[in-house]
DNA sequence: ATAACTCTGTTGTAATTCCAACGAAAGGAA
DNA sequence: TTCCTTTCGTTGGAATTACAACAGAGTTAT
């Protein structure tokens, strides 16, 4: 455990616990490190799971199949960051995904009512921890409900200007740069790329941005 | 306070909280009770909040302004829902929303962290609290997910699959009812009405689905 | 330096979607 | 019943997008 420990004080879940204080947290939260081949499964859907996870090393993809049996990835998580939070703490009573090693791993399973729940020795970071947890969920579903909103638009055209509208109003400039580059940013607006360069370049023509680059500007 | 108990009681947040403990666990909270008038602003975009909602009588909106002014909806609230946890919990520091009512409304505003720290009178229900309010977000998390998963598809028929390839996991049948008419349908899956309507009739026409009224089959 | 690769913008065509309009069916209210 | 409203499916034309293919700029590896 102690191989991981530079990668878990990084981790925002751990945020604001003292470093002394990680390994007697990681005991008291029965936490529990697991290693993973290429291609395992680690939670099966319909499953109803009582733990949620941190990658420590290698690569976990969630994946969902549909109906006809059809799998489609929906994420990938790398070192360093949380899997399964969600369907956890909402007791949701069947997995609708699976989450699957695609390389050998390192993984931290936790059960999250140990998380949430104070413990018989009154650890007082358990507190922290339930809060860091409630942050971190309701980050994503800000992120979420952003991208829902600016997906949402009809056109290429107008993703875009709710994309970088966003960012502008973000960075308090009409200057910024973005954090993905063309084919990242298409994926994001769910777009083709060569249709949202062609926009791109009819929004620079028609005198509404300016780009080089990743570096913006909305005039 | 009491006239809106029944309600109080039916909300996610106070489930599994006593009647008789809600009064003096709101006067804990130091829950405000407050009026506001139509078309007043609960929270200005920009703001740094402090505080959750819930709409006790009236509605409000979630708007969001963008770079040129242009307002767009997000969500309407009705009485019973809470509104803008997220963005407390998230701890944002610029809220990129507006809340504003858009009748006269009873809303109730309760300190983020009051809900989340443990009190000095030790009251043992804090803990339920913020267990029910990790749940409901991390709910909400799944449903866009979800939601995000379906409208990522890029034609409407892929959409249309997706949607009803998940009912059927969820109803763990192949013959299930839907919670929406064909507008609310269109507008979930972010596609034009008719066009999903035609779209329909040529996925019963091919032999993949039947559907009559609210009622579909995969096949 | 050369070759191989990645990233970006451009173009033409086929496919898809939007939009407006309309009629039929179903349900509610007077 | 009759009228009115809402919902749903259909159609045709205009607009938009996806897709494939390609060329130039910039990087990286050998």
């Amino acid at each position: 455990m102690k191989k991981y420990f530079t990668i878990l004080q990084s981790i925002n879940l751990f945020a604001d616990i003292a470093e002394e204080e990680l390994l007697p947290l990681l005991a008291c939260l029965d936490a529990k490190t697991v290693h993973y081949e290429k291609g395992q499964t680690v939670f099966m859907s319909g499953e109803r799971i009582k733990q949620f996870g941190i990658v420590l090393s290698g690569e976990i993809q969630i994946v969902q199949d549909d109906y006809y049996g059809n799998r489609s990835i929906l994420t990938k998580v790398g070192p360093g960051h949380l899997f399964a939070e969600a369907f956890a703490y909402a007791e949701i009573e069947k997995l609708p995904v699976s989450v699957i090693t695609t390389t050998d791993s390192e993984l931290m399973l936790i059960d999250y009512r140990k998380l949430a729940l104070p413990c018989t020795r009154a650890c007082d970071f358990h507190n922290r921890l339930i809060q860091n947890m409630l942050k971190i969920v309701a980050l994503k579903n800000v992120a979420l409900t952003q991208k829902i909103k600016i997906t949402s638009e009809r056109t290429t055209r107008e993703k875009l200007l709710a994309y970088l509208s966003g960012e502008a109003k973000k960075a308090g400039s009409s200057r910024f740069q973005i954090p993905y580059n063309r084919q990242e940013l298409a994926d994001y607006l769910i777009v083709d790329r060569s249709a949202m360069s062609t926009e791109l370049s009819k929004l620079q023509k028609d005198g509404v941005i300016k780009f080089h680059k990743n570096q913006f500007e909305l005039l």
